[in-house]
DNA sequence: CTAATTAGCGTACCTGACACGCAGTTTTCG
DNA sequence: CGAAAACTGCGTGTCAGGTACGCTAATTAG
């Protein structure tokens, strides 16, 4: 259950603290190689083609060799999350808090758009790796000079955080969606919801159907995500800042 | 690939509006009664629990049967999820856009409590059944009596949309880590941080771990996650509000 | 040098999605 | 009215993928 050094199992594992064997046989795979061979794999053919199989075959190893280093594959993803987040930008120490938790945002956006497949790898746990707590400490350090507690520090960057990975996953699980199925957001479905929908029965959304809201080749432009996310990100934001104008 | 309707294939699935085949054996089975089985097991045993064999088993028939009516398990998940989303709350007429957009949230939460696996099925494309296109209206509706523009109104309500479902989604995760192993969140947890976040190294989150924020016997209390949940909605309708403001 | 310990791996099992084709049923058409 | 056509339910089989088990070889402690 737990390391000498008191640590819960997997806690060790993605800090690389899990005593090495004195005797037996040296190992001539690491976690940190299979780790590796698992990112890249999952960067050039996504998540799912990410089997223990296909990472043991990109180390030229066995799949079952695997298993004496990960326990399951479902540790092999939390170890990929914790290793693919690299490093937390540099935040210039005045540029107060909006500009950096938005600079902070932006990057976590950059590591995913690097990584789409860290949004389908579900979490078990609050952040325990040295990757994501270093994220952490980098968000938390844009609050250092609000009169803000500590909790509530936390409160506000866990929800941003939130915020953030829920909106990432929802645009990567499109994008999916529009490469294999383009048409579903295109003229087709603009023509099906003036079809569908009633404006007796839905008549606010019968009347964005109506404003030639969704008339468009597709509605999946890169630029509109990216001010749709801008326009939300900062509703957070403002509602943050209207919090610590309440609290002063 | 598209109905004599003109509607896609995928769309008037969800509607049930395939053209009924006039020859040939009359179906026991419909999509409804797939759709509905396929529920009760994920509502009892989980989404992991739905196979088509388990969903077959359910209803008394073979699993191959189910392929008739349903193209693949992915199809089954998307009727699932459009079915399991019920009606939409009636939202008192003069309650304001606040209060309307609040009871929406707070209906979504309800429904995904009843149904957690939701917030594991993958979307594909726009909302485009009619359960979720009827929850689309719902909350387009609260911002009638404002003067936004149509595409306005919807950047806001996809944009608390996704709010919502990402919070949703990371609480169903985090209480299924919990149930798993409930030590993660507890002492072990704030021991581990105090005895690996090096306060050189990331001196914010040092702070907030010697602060005692981590320090419960489970950080997974339910009234804690409501309470946060509360407060970062807040922000958002904050920002919804100064935009508002703004705008008039 | 021997026993203990550990790494790599081949084999095997199990679960689950789904392709295919047969058999029985219902409707249409000659 | 009878045969052909269309369609449903289903048994069988295939393939992919996770992982338990146990063997063998390497390495080190005693």
């Amino acid at each position: 259950m737990s390391d000498e050094n008191g640590l819960p199992a997997e806690i060790a594992l993605l800090w690389g603290l899990r005593e090495m064997p004195r005797r037996g046989r040296k190992p001539s795979l690491t976690i940190t190689d299979i780790t590796r061979a698992a990112i890249e794999v999952a960067d050039a053919e996504g998540l799912g083609a990410v089997s223990m199989a296909r990472v043991a075959k990109q180390l030229g190893n066995s799949t079952m060799a695997l298993y004496r280093h990960v326990k399951s594959k479902d540790e092999l993803f939390q170890l990929m999350s914790d290793a693919a987040v690299e490093v937390p930008p540099e935040i210039p120490p005045d540029s107060g808090w909006r500009a950096g938790l938005t600079l902070w945002t932006h990057s976590v956006r950059r590591v995913l758009s690097r990584h789409p497949w860290m949004a389908q790898i579900p979490m078990h746990g609050p952040p325990s790796g040295p990757g994501n707590l270093a994220w952490l400490d980098c968000a938390l350090g844009t609050l250092a000079d609000t009169p803000l507690q500590e909790a509530e520090k936390i409160g506000i960057v866990m929800g941003l955080n939130t915020f953030v990975q829920g909106n990432l996953r929802m645009s990567v699980q499109l994008m999916a969606g529009f490469r294999e199925n383009p048409e579903a957001f295109g003229r087709s479905y603009s023509r099906a919801l003036k079809q569908l929908v009633d404006p007796r029965l839905m008549p606010a959304l019968g009347r964005v159907v109506a404003a030639g809201v969704f008339d468009y080749d597709s509605l999946y432009e890169e630029s509109d995500v990216e001010a749709d996310f801008a326009l939300t990100l900062n509703f957070y934001l403002d509602g943050v800042a209207a919090y610590l104008a309440r609290r002063s």
